[in-house]
DNA sequence: CGTATGTCAGCTGTACTGACATGT
DNA sequence: CACATGTCAGTACAGCTGACATAC
């Protein structure tokens, strides 16, 4: 029974914290999205897409973390609200690289403004400086251990 | 429009930190979870429980910023397992009291272990104490932002 | 041939809304 | 009565696996 598990109180008590914090902050992220709003899944892909345009289904699945079926779906989605499209390589017949359409540009900065940002007003009226940078280290401690 | 306070720059990046890395958290931790794992909503409900065992569906629901309904079925999934059982409330009627189970308390004390908690892992061997101490305070600001 | 990419189908888990019954 | 609590039904979304075709 591998007795040597020895986690620091900080590292159990951080775990906890993140976790619940997590959901909490999932569902009202998306509780924010008006009607017509992109779902939480659209905006990430339309945002990664922004920086950076070459990419397929696969290397953003990769980027996220997920099998490129799911990340597939969502792609599929895009393209069928008329957001993205997916254009032939020419230098490869198996890739489909995913690229903005005109209207995607523009929700995808729309998005990016006040309007769906909710997260970013609550950040901006009810945390000081201090807090807000504390709260970026954090994201990047926690993207390291995602990263592997 | 109307949007007149400006957003300050700190306040956006950590917004999109957020939103970006809380994706991929949420499915490495759940991949993390092995095959007859507790799902996430089950563990965070069982854990809510072990800090205190006199809650109804609703006062769960109400804990983790979720409707009754949601909650409810999270719950129901949890009894079908055998880990809690929903006990009447011989004071009001209505009221059908959560407490875990023996099993369930004993699931519940096996998942704060080690064994899923995949996390607390990655936060002990990959961080500094000073790291993790960064990643608590930043959970602290976004609890109180979710909480409003 | 093996591998990478993409698509289709089916499944689970999470959370929502609406409608309804019942108890305070 | 209104309100709280709980249940049931239907829906949407996110992500998974397996199977398969095609292209390198």
């Amino acid at each position: 029974m591998s007795e040597a598990h020895a986690l620091s109180p900080s590292a159990v008590r951080a775990a906890q914290e993140v976790r619940s914090v997590i959901g909490r902050l999932r569902r009202r992220i998306r509780a924010a999205g008006g009607d017509g709003d992109l779902s939480y899944a659209q905006a990430s892909v339309l945002a990664r897409l922004t920086g950076g345009e070459g990419q397929t289904t696969s290397d953003l699945a990769a980027a996220e973390g997920m099998r490129h079926q799911s990340m597939a779906a969502t792609v599929s989605s895009l393209a069928d609200a008329g957001l993205v499209e997916r254009r032939p390589d020419p230098a490869d017949g198996r890739r489909r690289v995913i690229a903005l359409t005109v209207e995607g540009r523009r929700q995808a900065e729309e998005s990016r403004q006040a309007r769906g940002e909710w997260l970013a007003a609550q950040l901006q009226s009810k945390c000081t400086e201090d807090e807000r940078q504390t709260v970026i280290a954090a994201m990047s401690v926690l993207e390291r251990l995602v990263h592997e």
